[in-house]
DNA sequence: GGTATTATGTCAAAAGTTCAAACAATATCC
DNA sequence: GGATATTGTTTGAACTTTTGACATAATACC
């Protein structure tokens, strides 16, 4: 039986039927372009008028363009291709961390344009909101021909308000109710602005991608292991948000409630053991966090410095590795008990050394899972070269557009 | 716009505006019977005419019925009631715990009949099957006239295969994939069974119940805290079972990974500090659990009896309780923190002492969480009176019948 | 008591969809 | 050039919601 939305009881017009044909056709396109009009029929087992009568509609709406006619057939009247209509041109992904932010320019439907740029992240967040600004600016120049934008995606690292475009608490760049999308909007000329958690856009990004695999992954986590802890989840093919956005927080999960203070306050959180600076701090035997004051040469030196240490024949640095892929996997036991995800995603520099540290990962995991499926749980790695945060940060712009995720 | 499912992508044919909104007219007619097709037609915001086509066909299908006439109107012409069509008659509710098992006896709307019957728990799985089958048999015999089952709903405080029928881990039961579905199956002659963790089923059957408020909760946590601790999450509306249906096991999650050591083999879980067993242990100074053999006088020492002279003068049972309180707190703050739920109900004979503990609670709740708003989550009491797991186990028979928790 | 008023429930035609089958438009194969 | 195959469109049937009118039934008012 088809499923309903348990919450919104607004009943089925005349013309609900079509809305939902028209979602599920638009979705299939933006999967599987460049696509027939019989190609579709197919794969929405219906039938071609069907189909014809859906596209005519989407046609009009200027949701979709044809394209060229296919040229090598084997029989029969050629197709024309239909494709999603790259609305207006360009969209900007934005992700802030706290050591740098990244700005990436991207066609409609999410392909890069030109190449990445990058810019030290100012904590204070008026001469972020100008940085942010000018580099955005500039980047779309480069793309002036298609000037217009379809919209600015933003990953921040914490938790934020999509309505009011307010970051609640990133305690990592310690931000308390700092209004970003007000500001950048005055900027921007009135560009639209999509605010977004990184963890909760990574996830929404990895959904988004792996759709057309056919997988059917309901049940997913986004892990993200960086200055903080990003985590996202999606349950029921839904991104989970809660009632103020702010679900997924499994980096203050705690461990201990003893352990080691975390940039959010309280004690003994996953994000306090799992962290590059925590790892750092394991390292160097002391707190590195930016927190406190260092020497230049412990300030420059980053996770990946620890991770080539450890592949040539520096002890210290892989045992503070070792360490952190325990706590990394006994975190994770605990997502898994509670979430039984069907498929966990790990971005993140730390997964540059995961040869190194999968088996301690997946041992902590198994020690405290509660049944031997949930200690199989797959676990893929993501990449930095994917840069997920930034796709997220795209699908934050491209992904309203269609229906999959959620058309609230 | 309309909510699809991202998952399945079925079209919608002729029929499905009518599906949808013969499920939403049956919901309703549930949620508010006995109801006239007017005020039906108010309600649902369409016209008369519309419901009447709905209700004959439901008519038809044996879903619903018409009832009296109302007798009080102010003017016009009497409207005919109508009430969901209480099928075959009668539905049973078990409650499997540690302790002692319950059995309840529910017509199919849930209301119920005659008295709650238990019985003690015996973990040998085939002993217990005998002795569940001998009292289900004796429970419905009372209903001889109504002879016909909808069928048996079972909460079991573990995690289980709904296909199978098979308790996986029920750590407290010290069971592991016994098989209870299919040799109950055997002795109660093919009803239908509905097995469930008890956590899970208590989730359902609050909004299962509340939607009717028009509260529109849809991210809720029931927190179940008694031999063990069940945890059911219910986000965007909709169960949250995972890929293997153990979803929600937040009871394992750590709040130190070197505390106390869990039923589930585990160290320092959340179950470890605040089940009852738990509180009893400190009270006692010693580990009173079932795992190890206790004298008489020990052994009989419930909650109940602790919370009691916690009341009186007896201060190091309030120790106790304001201990356990605390742990409470914390372990709610990492649900806080990972689902941000709407509201949260806590059931268990804990409960009873809310207004001894409540303060601790939420202060502890505050330490850790990581907005303000998030620290003040509305938390429900479920009081012992209301049955909760055996309202759960009802639902687990009649909610499938309806649309709105649920349409698979 | 008789009429006006009000409310419930039904009917019939209009408008919008899917669905099935036929049809027009191309292109390849022989 | 004709047979065959594939794509895309058209047409009418079947099924919905939607609208407005209408029958039914009970109270209010004079």
């Amino acid at each position: 039986m088809r499923k309903i939305n348990p919450v919104d009881f607004t009943l089925a017009t005349r013309g609900t039927s079509r809305e939902i044909n028209k979602q599920i056709a638009l979705t299939l396109i933006r999967e599987h372009q460049p696509i027939s009009r019989a190609d579709l029929a197919r794969l929405m087992e219906t039938s071609r008028a069907n189909v014809t009568l859906l596209i005519n509609q989407l046609l009009q709406d200027g949701l979709v363009r044809e394209g060229a006619q296919a040229s090598q057939t084997l029989r029969g009247r050629k197709p024309t291709f239909l494709y999603i209509n790259s609305k207006k041109g360009v969209a900007v992904a934005v992700d802030v961390r706290a050591s740098r932010t990244f700005v990436m320019i991207t066609d409609s439907i999410g392909k890069q344009l030109g190449h990445i740029v990058s810019f030290p992240t100012k904590f204070d967040p008026d001469e972020f909101v100008k940085d942010l600004a000018v580099q955005v600016k500039k980047a779309l120049l480069e793309f002036a021909a298609t000037t217009e934008c379809d919209g600015i995606g933003i990953v921040v690292p914490g938790m934020l308000d999509r309505k009011t475009g307010i970051v609640l608490h990133a305690p990592t760049l310690r931000w308390r109710n700092v209004n970003l999308a007000g500001p950048l909007m005055r900027e921007l000329e009135d560009t639209e602005i999509h605010l977004e958690n990184s963890g909760k856009a990574c996830a929404l990004s990895q959904i988004w991608s792996t759709r057309a695999d056919g997988l059917g992954l309901n049940d997913i986590v986004y892990v993200s292991v960086s200055d903080g802890v990003g985590v996202g989840v999606v349950m029921n093919g839904e991104l989970v948000r809660g009632k103020h956005n702010t679900a997924g927080e499994f980096g203050h999960v705690p461990l201990s409630i003893d352990g080691p203070q975390c940039s959010c306050g309280a004690n003994g959180c996953w994000e306090a053991y799992i962290s590059n600076p925590a790892t750092l701090s394991r390292y160097f035997g002391r707190d590195v966090s930016s927190r406190h004051p260092q020497s230049v040469d412990v300030a420059d030196f980053t996770i990946e410095d620890l991770i080539t240490r450890a592949r040539g024949s520096d002890s210290k640095a892989l045992t503070a590795l070792h360490s952190t892929a325990r706590y990394l996997g006994l975190g994770m036991a605990s997502i898994i008990n509670s979430i039984d995800p069907s498929q966990i995603y790990i971005g993140g520099e730390i997964t540059e050394a995961w040869d190194l540290i999968e088996a301690e990962v997946r041992a902590a995991i198994k020690e405290r899972v509660l049944t031997i499926e949930l200690g199989e749980v797959p676990i893929r790695i993501v990449p930095a070269v994917e840069y997920p945060r930034l796709r997220g940060a795209v699908a934050l712009v491209t992904a309203p557009a269609f229906a999959a995720p959620k058309v609230a």
